[in-house]
Parts: structure tokens; C-alpha cells; sequence
DNA sequence: TATGTGTTATATCATTAGTATAACACATAA
DNA sequence: TTATGTGTTATACTAATGATATAACACATA
């Protein structure tokens, strides 16, 4: 899976990492069970610091998107708590609606925004 | 309108404030050519710096929801750019959504999650 | 024994968030 | 005119965060 990084966006290094490995399972480039490359590897490859690739790895793990081990490295493992989802969700979603509503996007036209999104993930 | 700052949260000040001001407006808590206090009375009201809330202010500004002058203060005022609107529509909820399809939140499910939140605006 | 995992510990530097004090330009009311 | 109240800018300071760098540790495996 290619990771992009911009080095120019605001988004920290890490948070950006840690978007693009959720994209990537919502997209099925990377499925349950399958390793990610070890942090010293991947750090090299994108050319950032080992431990800017640790911190973005422990994150995922502390939100339940992987497993760490020294055996196999960090490995993709959702851990799904549904009412944790949703709320969280709800709480992200509300603000983001919140400014489409103050400029007029109808309720209508952010369904399709939604779907389209969906649409767009390789489920 | 009464704004409710975490101090434990996480997320800075300035963006909390941003975030509560735009939320007032998706509830008509405020409205079009309203006023918002002055940057020393807010300031003083919640218990943070001035500095702080002409951050906050100077954003809602740059974003298109105030309007600063020297006769009236910060006065509500949407400036409507619906493309713009739309494409930071869709790039904050593809992360979102993304999260939530990762742990199993369903187009429908996200589609009823949609709705609540449009229902809890008064528009 | 050597290598490759994640992990932890320090240290350093740059940037950001928040506070504090002060002053400025401008509009308005007394 | 004078005084007051707007946002705005400038400067300085502290604390926290992001990113880097070097090094070492515990553990699993070839």
C-alpha cells in the first residue's frame, strides 16, 4: 500500500500517517490479519523519524485498528466496539454538519456526500 | 448564548470556541447580523485571555461566518461559497466515515446517524 | 549468536497555544 | 474636544506538542 504524506499540511505527521492506514482498511488495501512494515522500515521509506512512525503504530493500536508484537510486528486487527463507534461518530459528524448547515448544504444533498463516500470504500 | 469551554478537553480553546460559535448558528441560537461580545467581555466571561477569543473570532472570520468592524464589533455573517463547502464536506466526513466502516457502522447506520444530527438543528 | 521486532529513555529544536501588558486606528457618545 | 469601546497589532514569556536523533532494552526467531 502507498502511503502519502504532505509535508506542507498543517496535519501533524503521525495523525496523517494514522488516516491513511484507516483509509487503507476501509478500502481493503490492507485486510485483518495482515503485517505492516516493522516502524524503522516504513520510516525510511516515507522519510520521517522512527518514532514519529511508532507514535502514529500506537495510536492505531490504542484505537483498536491493530495489534503489536515482536513477533510479527504490528499487525491490522479491528477491535469493534459499536456503541464507542457510534458515539464517536456522532460526535465527529456533528460539528462537520454543523458547518455544512451554516453554509447551506440541505440535509438532502449531505446524504449524497455520504453515499458517495461509501461508495467510494472497497468494502 | 451560553458557551461551554472543557479546559481538560484536548482541543485548544480557540478551536473549541470556534467550533461552539458555529454550532450556535446551526441551532439559530445565532442568527444573520447578530453580534457576538466583544473580545474582552467573552474573554472575561469564560475566563481565558482576550487573545484567545480574537483567535477564535479571526477564524470564524477567515472561515466566512463573522464579519469584524469597529462600529459593531464581530457580527454574524455567512459567507456562502457552497463549492468550497462541499469539498470540506467531503474531506472531513471520507476520515470519519472511514473510522466508522472500519468498526462496522453500516451505510444505513450512517445515514440514521445523518439524520439525528439534522434533526437536532434548529434550522 | 546475531538479527529484527516494538518499546523506552534522554535530549534537542521548532512550532503552537495561551497568557500578559501595552499600544494603535477608528467609530461613537458625552 | 474628550472619553470610551471596538478590533488589531506588537512584544514577551511559559508550557505543551511535534519531530528528530542516538541509544539501549526485552523478546522472538533464524
Amino acid at each position: 500500500m502507498i502511503i502519502e504524506i504532505d509535508f506542507n499540511s498543517s496535519e501533524a505527521l503521525y495523525i496523517q500517517l494514522r488516516n491513511q492506514i484507516i483509509l487503507g482498511i476501509a478500502n481493503s488495501k490492507l485486510s485483518e490479519g495482515e503485517s505492516l512494515p516493522s516502524v524503522r522500515d516504513l520510516a525510511d521509506n516515507i522519510g520521517i523519524n522512527m518514532h514519529t512512525v511508532n507514535k502514529a503504530y500506537a495510536l492505531l493500536k490504542q484505537e483498536g485498528y491493530l495489534k503489536l508484537d515482536r513477533r510479527n510486528g504490528a499487525v491490522i486487527c479491528i477491535d469493534i466496539d459499536k456503541y464507542k463507534a457510534y458515539k464517536e461518530l456522532m460526535e465527529q459528524m456533528t460539528v462537520t454538519l454543523a458547518k455544512g448547515a451554516c453554509k447551506g448544504i440541505t440535509r438532502q444533498e449531505a446524504h449524497k456526500v455520504l453515499d458517495e463516500i461509501y461508495d467510494s470504500f472497497q468494502l
